[in-house]
DNA sequence: TGCCAGGCCGGGT
DNA sequence: ACCCGGCATGGC
């Protein structure tokens, strides 16, 4: 079976079973490029939190953000943890933005998806998925978002190795699926689905899994 | 109650 | 080039 049909069996199963997930769950592509940061190695629901008390504060801006003292930012978004190193972290994207791109994502975009890609790996604290994610979902850039679960998700599966790298698991995806904005973007969210529903850790292989047997 | 969450960096080997 | 600890809150 070919690598192609076994990424869209995945894909279909997937779909079938969870239905769209209507990502990134952010109003805004600025909002999008927070929420990324703040949800490193993070649950999503804590996030919210932090995000509805930037909001509160009407802080959910590029010019806003730029002002205001790292201790206030941390303090807001405490409820997501990591909170000092994700102020900083924050900081340092929005610096990029506002000092090289007037505060504007559009601007940043539209150096197209290698060039931006590129100025926000440079930023400290955001590492591949982070601004995979902000490509995808917030610059609607056409560019697969691996994470822990598709990870575990194809290694439970026998599908890549346990020590697969990053850039191997985008590979795999974007080599033998069109370059399909909406396609990663529903395909990612809906691995993530699975991972939180049925492939946790520890649990070698449950039942109600979608791709259970699967090849 | 302990374990885990949509990573990433820096220091030590 | 790996490997590992640190970062921290809140939900199940």
């Amino acid at each position: 079976m070919k690598k192609t049909d076994v990424l869209m069996e995945i894909y279909k199963r997937l779909f079938e079973h969870f239905g769209p997930q209507h990502w990134w769950p952010g109003d805004t592509p600025f909002e999008i490029c927070v929420g990324a940061v703040l949800t490193q190695n993070t649950n999503w629901q804590n996030v919210e939190k932090a995000i509805e008390n930037l909001k509160k504060k009407g802080l959910l801006d590029p010019f806003k953000l730029y002002e205001i003292p790292h201790q206030e930012l941390a303090e807001t978004i405490r409820p997501c943890g990591f909170f000092n190193i994700k102020a900083k972290r924050l900081k340092n994207f929005i610096t990029l933005l506002v000092e090289k791109f007037d505060g504007s994502l559009d601007k940043l975009f539209s150096l197209g998806l290698e060039k931006a890609r590129e100025e926000l790996l440079s930023v400290k604290g955001l590492g591949k998925e982070t601004v995979d994610s902000m490509l995808l979902y917030a610059g609607r850039f056409p560019i697969f978002v691996v994470d822990a679960y598709t990870h575990r998700i194809l290694n439970r599966h026998s599908l890549i190795d346990e020590d697969a790298s990053y850039d191997e698991l985008q590979e795999l995806f974007m080599a033998n699926l069109p370059p399909d904005t909406q396609l990663f973007n529903e395909y990612h969210a809906l691995l993530v689905a699975c991972g939180k529903n049925y492939c946790r850790k520890k649990v070698p292989l449950c039942k109600e899994c979608p791709l259970k047997a699967l090849f």
